[in-house]
Formats: C-alpha cells, sequence, structure tokens
DNA sequence: ATATTTGCAAACGCTTTGCACAGAA
DNA sequence: TTCTGTGCAAAGCGTTTGCAAATAT
C-alpha cells in the first residue's frame, strides 16, 4: 500500500518506531471511504478486534496529520473530522443538513478570485476552507 | 441603544424575562468591536465588575445568537467566537495566522459563483462560511 | 403566585496526558 | 539497553446543565 509506505518514510525520518498498532489503524483509514471522526474510527477497530486503545487512535491521527496521510477539519459543532489526504487539487465542501452527506467540488474561479482579494488585503494566503450547507438533491 | 430593543422584542415573543444581567450582557457585547468569545466575554465582565457568572454569559449567548443578535462561528481549534450580526451582507474572513487578526471581506463574485455550483449539484443553499488563513499585511 | 432566571458546582463530550509496562531499534 | 509506543484511567478544556434560591411578570 502507498499510504503504508508513506507512513514508514515518515517515521523513519523522524526516528520514530513502526508498530503493528499504527499500521493497523492506518489500514483502517485507508479502506474507509468519505469522512471519519475519531470515535467512529475506534468503534470500527473495536468491531474488528484490531487491538488500539481510545489514546493510540487520537495519537495516530496526530501522527498522520503530521505525516500528511490525513487532512482535519473542525465541524460547525466543534468536532474533528478527517480524510485521507489526496494529492488532488484542493477542494471544497457542501454539507447537507438533513442527511449529513457531504459532496465535494473544487473550482477555479473561485481560488483564482480569491487570490485576487488576497492581493487588495496584502494578505499572503496559506490555507482556505469554504463550506456550503444546505440541502441535497436527494433530501430536497 | 437598537440592540438592546431588538432583544427586548425577542424577549417579549417568547414570553421570557427581561433581567439586568442579560442588559448588561447585552451592553458589554454592544461595546466590544470585532470578535469575541465566552471567555473574554466574562473576564471583561468581572473586570467591570457586572454581576454575572459564566453560566449566564453562556446561555445569554445562545438567547443572542437566537435573537438574531450576534452570530456564532467554530474556529478551527474548536472554540466559539462570536460577533455582532449587522445587517450587512454576508462576509467572509481574513484570518492572520501571525497576530490572529481576523479581516473581514465580501465579494460578489464568488458568492454568485457559489449559486452556480450549488445548482450543479441540485443543492439547496443555506449558508456559507469561507476562510482565508494566512499572514496579514502588518506581519509579513 | 407562578413562571423563568440566576449562580454554583458538577457533569459533559471530545481530546490529551502521566504513568508504568511493553516493545521496537 | 535504550528509547519510543501503548493502554489505562485521570485530567483538561470549553461548554452545558441540575438544583435551590432569587426575581420578573
Amino acid at each position: 500500500m502507498d499510504l503504508k509506505l508513506k507512513l514508514h518514510e515518515y517515521l523513519a525520518s523522524k526516528g520514530y518506531k513502526k508498530t503493528k498498532e499504527r499500521d493497523l489503524i492506518l489500514r483502517l483509514i485507508s479502506s474507509t471511504k468519505g469522512h471519519f471522526d475519531a470515535e467512529k474510527l475506534y468503534a470500527n477497530a473495536m468491531r474488528m478486534n484490531i487491538p488500539a486503545s481510545r489514546a493510540s487512535i487520537y495519537r495516530s491521527l496526530v501522527l498522520f496529520k503530521q505525516a500528511g496521510i490525513i487532512n482535519e477539519s473542525i465541524r460547525q459543532d466543534g468536532k474533528a473530522v478527517y480524510e485521507v489526504s489526496t494529492g488532488r487539487a484542493h477542494h471544497d465542501h457542501l454539507i447537507c443538513v438533513k442527511c449529513g452527506k457531504i459532496e465535494e467540488f473544487s473550482d477555479n474561479v473561485i481560488e483564482k478570485h480569491q487570490e485576487q482579494i488576497c492581493g487588495k488585503y496584502g494578505f499572503l494566503i496559506q490555507e482556505h476552507r469554504l463550506e456550503i450547507k444546505g440541502i441535497c438533491k436527494n433530501c430536497r
């Protein structure tokens, strides 16, 4: 697996150790499609008899984030959600307030326009986050 | 004060009571420029010898939010920040990662373009949030 | 009189951390 | 052998809530 390699390289570069828990949690994550949170990950681990404590889950999430394997974002209820980092272009989110589904989109016009705005304010852009909340096609 | 009127109307409409704590907290908020959080508000109240407990602060924030007097947003560290609702058009935020300053901007091109995107996905937009993080002019 | 509101402190939910033991290098 | 990693349970942190007393209507 590609992600496993990425993790092992990161661990080696930092002098950290390769452990079965980290590998197992990573495998769990990479088989997850879409977004997930720590608790869901822990529940899945339990369900699959993967021996990983909550602490290891949380610590692994920090680690994977540092390694650039996953991205974290904080939802409007204050909880953290994660997704596997793709090499793809930055994308934004459409969040359905009825069913909770998160759809992704990316749009160049908006990206470019942000740069213009930042230029106007003398602002050096590092990252951005655009979330649109509403009701998805199925729920209407 | 205009906000006070708005609050009192809301209280009356809901059968809630007008209390000195609510008025004092509201006054504190309306004299605050820019963004604030619950703890800062509480600290200010203490500093000004305003008799309001943490609980009342938090409960008032919920109330004022419902009354449409303030807006809440959850920052990427998971904490809530508030600002007095203006009647103005929706605005977005430029957040400086060095000094923490939050600048506001609004942009029609982006707003319009969002509508197009939502149309494409059959998504009924309710609200959106655009945050750009980076380094502000002063901090560069 | 009767409902809501307050203050206090305890509870909450998610996340982080101290510690002693286990395990990789 | 010497660090790092793990699990557990406790602590942290911002926020919410149960309760009895206070207060607005």
